[in-house]
DNA sequence: GTGAAAGGTTGCCGATATGGCAAATTCACC
DNA sequence: GGTGAATTTGCCATATCGGCAACCTTTCAC
């Protein structure tokens, strides 16, 4: 008999080995590589081949890995939906999906270390500036909400064809990061505890039927 | 004393002439073309020139009116937000502006003809099955929802750049719309009045605050 | 009308990006 | 150590992106 080939280890190695964590490396170094070169030149003055040299690969790699400069600089910006799935699979076996949402995200930018805050303060100057990179962000952040979505749906038995609800739920969730985030970034004296305020504050609103505000 | 030069026509003159009334032809010709092609051909197998040669322009002016085919396609979906916005800035004055949003997209989607109904179908297929369309179709609806933002920002008096409550508000309106065209789209025998009913109903649970469907 | 200015379209073309294919290199596993 | 699978790379054909200048059409003032 044949045993179940993941119990090579103790400790940390994360799925197959060595090779899977230089992938990682490689795309990291890409991403940060394309990241940093946008911030001293400017998008536009930054090719794919610049980066591939920086990064040491081949421009072919290159393409292996990002289809666009874009997708690189924005993937730099980390955030992978893998970040949140599981957490919030597990959150929302206990609290209802908004809430859910609220726990997970104040988490995830709580235990965010000075260096990752300051690197997506950048990311949002950079992305306010090229509309591009909005867009290619928009995209990511879409693909976030699409696992969320599943997760909802999974969850609450709804199916994602023909009931709205996990779709409303997931959009709210994206919705509530991103205007915390922009929120924030237009403060730069603003620290953590402050994003993190606003991200629950912004599910806050969702929760109470975003009441209008009293007129002036 | 020279007149105030719009006096030329009693009727229907868009804005100043002839002119821009060739470009939106031109503009609409070429987004015809794409989306006529990708239907017939699949995606990866229409080419910009093809699309200019349908289109009866160079490729050069292809250029100058979008920044890919992906573009083109998308964009044959109409939905420009200048189509949204003077009605919505109406609502708002009278409504909350969940409300407003609610009034405005259901008398959109109820003044459809039959032919954009279908072509409302069609282009949810081809978002479907292209992932680049989608990632576009994103940013289009992104585009909308920043002049969204910026109506109700404007009218409640709230600064898009301190305050989360625009963001939130114009993000529930375009999630309305997007869950609403979504599982209208998996419903073939579905017609206007459903679509109109769904979004009315997904506006209606922001405004209910989302609540968790009853556990199974 | 008529002529001049403004705006749109096009051809030309270089710089880049995209992605298939096969050879070379590296890693996993026995 | 050796073998098979996965990754990287070079080569290269096709396609896109846009600057520039010439050409054509509309607008506007007289």
């Amino acid at each position: 008999m044949v045993m179940s080939a993941e119990e090579t280890s103790p400790d940390e190695v994360p799925a197959q080995g060595l090779r899977e964590l230089k992938k990682q490396m490689t795309r990291g170094a890409i991403a940060a590589a394309a990241f940093k070169l946008t911030l001293e030149k400017g998008l536009d003055h930054v090719t794919v081949e610049e980066i591939s040299r920086v990064a040491i690969v081949s421009p072919r790699t290159f393409s292996n890995y990002f289809s666009s400069k874009e997708e690189a600089v924005v993937s730099a910006g980390g955030q992978d939906p893998e970040q949140f799935l599981p957490a919030f699979r597990e959150a929302v076996r206990e609290v209802p999906p908004l809430e859910a949402l609220r726990e997970v995200f104040a988490d995830y930018f709580m235990n965010l270390t000075d260096d990752q805050l300051d690197q997506i303060r950048q990311m949002l100057g950079l992305v306010v500036q090229y509309p591009s990179l909005l867009d290619v962000q928009a995209a990511r952040f879409g693909n976030l909400e699409a696992e969320l979505r599943g997760v909802v749906a999974e969850h609450t038995g709804a199916d994602e064809e023909t009931e709205m609800y996990p779709w409303l739920v997931a959009s709210a969730g994206i919705a509530a990061v991103r205007a915390a985030l922009r929120v924030w970034g237009a403060s730069p004296a603003d620290g953590r505890d402050k994003l993190v305020k606003l991200v629950q504050e912004a599910l806050s609103l969702f929760s109470a039927g975003l009441p209008a505000p009293a007129p002036r």
